[in-house]
DNA sequence: TCTCTCCTTGAAAACGCTTTCCAAAATAGC
DNA sequence: GCTATTTTGGAAAGCGTTTTCAAGGAGAGA
């Protein structure tokens, strides 16, 4: 689609002055006459003149644009990031690439490098698996600079915001604990990623402190996905003596175990109570609302916005920000039920017997 | 952050060829001798060379690189179309901007306009408010291919791609008609989008289809939030002889509604039922499970994914495609329940009296 | 052996902008 | 009124590619 632009020169001519005079005005440089200056701003404006970026960024060797890159972008957590992000930067008049990784970490390698290709002065990195020194040297070498989002990275000299995740699940354990609950589920993220680990230590810290002894028979690994809370809850109360209570790593596997027990006739929070985390926009809104540690997700995407902003201005790596959860208590979580030994066991052979059934629907 | 970058003359000395001969290498020109070939290859593989982008961008006139426009990205349907969108294109090799406007209809030129001095090769377009005629002048000018995704242009030259809204709308309807609903209420999206009114339109053809008298005092106009299905909820229910069932514009405002109902103890479906439409994520995880028409929203984002990729190297229109929805049948609706207009009235006041209730706690 | 192709290769000119270097003009200092 | 300094604006040199054009070489047909 080939279109005359209009160029700088045009403009120069138009305004009778060198395309020098023209940038000098475009780039708000001292050293033009006022009068020279309007004149070459009529000009622009009666042509319509744009610069072109890539002009430009192939003599600044940057362009003013920055990556984004992330596991998944239709998940609500990630793209309210992108926003905070975007909204931050666009007053500065700065762009932003977005791609998704899958969380795949040859692919976030790729994706880097070919940022880099085109010039991009940042990027923010959310990508969890990826280790910190590698994200150092790869963009040292790149001559792009990182912001890593949401995965702690100490002492590296590398600019990173994340939550306190250890502090937050600490305080949504005791929550529950406080409320008389003894045998607390746990669902934790996938361990290879620091943030859900951090999560699984809270709630190990919480139970230690309050002397309860630590099941390993009730913590379990999942995905993220409402499907694997749905899938774990299933696991999780056919055993013997489930648990009263269920800790979930983020909301989407709370909602996952919420509409198992929904399904199953199990009444919640009265006899099992329910703690999600994030606090997405349907959280406030299922049955019953959920309680849930509410993470500062658009606070993150601005705060490393800005730590983008001043890291590229100054070129010093700034320190890092540390931002706050804050448990919600909304109508999932209740005082525990005292189950008599007996019907404790009803309701686990109650959940087994019920799945033996849909298996065997499930079958034909 | 200054790099010395490995550019393609360092690789032509180290090969002992000139630029010329890197660069039909780099881009698959034949007339380059298999050996000579190897040896440059060999060369950029010791020095790890990636083509500058923006430098190639400069002679090019384009760069291989889509901007993405959408008003609101942290909204799943939108993310879910810009991740359709990265995923069909990313293979090319072309990248994507991502542009929030927040629907607003100057920040939507102003964006276009930056792309484009950016020269990106084509854009994708969800703008519902911004007029096709001006989106077709607008890209002609620019000289960037326009593809328009989720909104019904006709007769315009435009490649677009959209969902048949009223068909999907017709069956809704006639899904909550066959369960001998005959007072449904409707919660429409912003009128002024035309999606909102296509569906509003289905609405109406089905009831006349079936000898349903519209009653206006049921249709509604709200903003496609929980909160505005929340509100709306309250007001509908607040009335006289409410409706049995409401069909919602979107699964956001049908959680608002069945959260509203919820609160009022008002059951789901057996009293009222409920259809929503885009069926995103947690739709199926709510409850009751909702029906919902189902948008083939990802396949939106790569149908206008492949359109652009046709557009941009055809160099002609391609036509527009027009994809389908599909009720999903789920727990939210189920035949109406026979009420007696006393207990019509009934439902109403105990409606009417809890919110009073409801606002006497607000005031205090 | 000589001419005519065809293929491979390099030199050089763009692409549109910023920036440095200079010269001219304007101002100040004495 | 003359020199020293600052302002102002033009000319030109890149930035790293692609692409055009022409030259050189190899092979084919006479």
């Amino acid at each position: 689609m080939a279109v005359k632009r209009v160029t700088i020169k045009m403009i120069a001519q138009e305004a009778g002055v060198s395309p020098a005079t023209v940038s000098r005005v475009v780039n708000n440089k001292r050293n033009v006459r006022p009068e020279v200056a309007e004149r070459v701003r009529e000009a622009i404006r009666k042509l319509d003149y744009h610069t072109n970026e890539v002009a430009r960024g192939l003599v600044r060797g940057t362009v003013d644009t920055f990556g984004v890159v992330v596991p998944d972008i239709s998940n609500t957590f990630f793209s309210r990031i992108c926003k905070a992000i975007q909204n931050t930067v666009m007053p500065t008049g700065a762009a932003v690439f977005l791609h998704n990784t899958d969380g795949i970490l040859n692919r976030e390698r790729q994706i880097i490098k070919e940022l880099a290709s085109k010039l991009i002065a940042g990027i923010f990195l959310v990508a969890p698996r990826m280790p910190a020194t590698e994200i150092r040297t790869l963009s040292e070498e790149l001559g792009v600079y990182p912001v890593v989002v949401d995965a702690r990275v100490e002492n590296c000299r590398l600019a990173a915001v994340w939550v306190d995740n250890v502090t937050a699940f600490i305080e949504a354990s005791e929550h529950l604990i406080s409320k008389g609950h003894k045998r607390i589920g746990f669902i934790a993220g996938p361990l290879a990623v620091a943030n859900s680990k951090d999560r699984l230590d809270g709630y190990r810290i919480a139970l230690r402190n309050h002397g309860i002894k630590e099941d390993t028979s009730l913590i379990y690994e999942s995905d993220f996905t409402i499907e694997g809370g749905y899938k774990t809850a299933k696991e999780m109360f056919r055993k013997k003596n489930p648990p009263t209570a269920v800790l979930c790593s983020n909301d989407l596997m709370a909602i996952g175990v919420l509409s198992y027990l929904h399904k199953e006739g199990v009444k919640v929070p009265s006899e099992v109570s329910i703690v999600g985390c994030d606090d997405i926009d349907v959280a406030s809104s299922l049955f019953p609302p959920l309680t849930t540690v509410s993470q500062p997700i658009y606070e993150l995407g601005v705060t490393a916005a800005q730590m983008m902003l001043q890291y590229t201005s100054t070129n010093e790596v700034p320190h890092n920000s540390i931002l706050h959860a804050k448990l919600i208590i909304r109508n999932s979580t209740s005082n525990v039920q005292q189950r008599k030994s007996e019907s404790e066991t009803r309701l686990a052979e109650q959940l087994s017997h019920n799945a033996q059934v849909q298996e065997e629907r499930d079958n034909r």
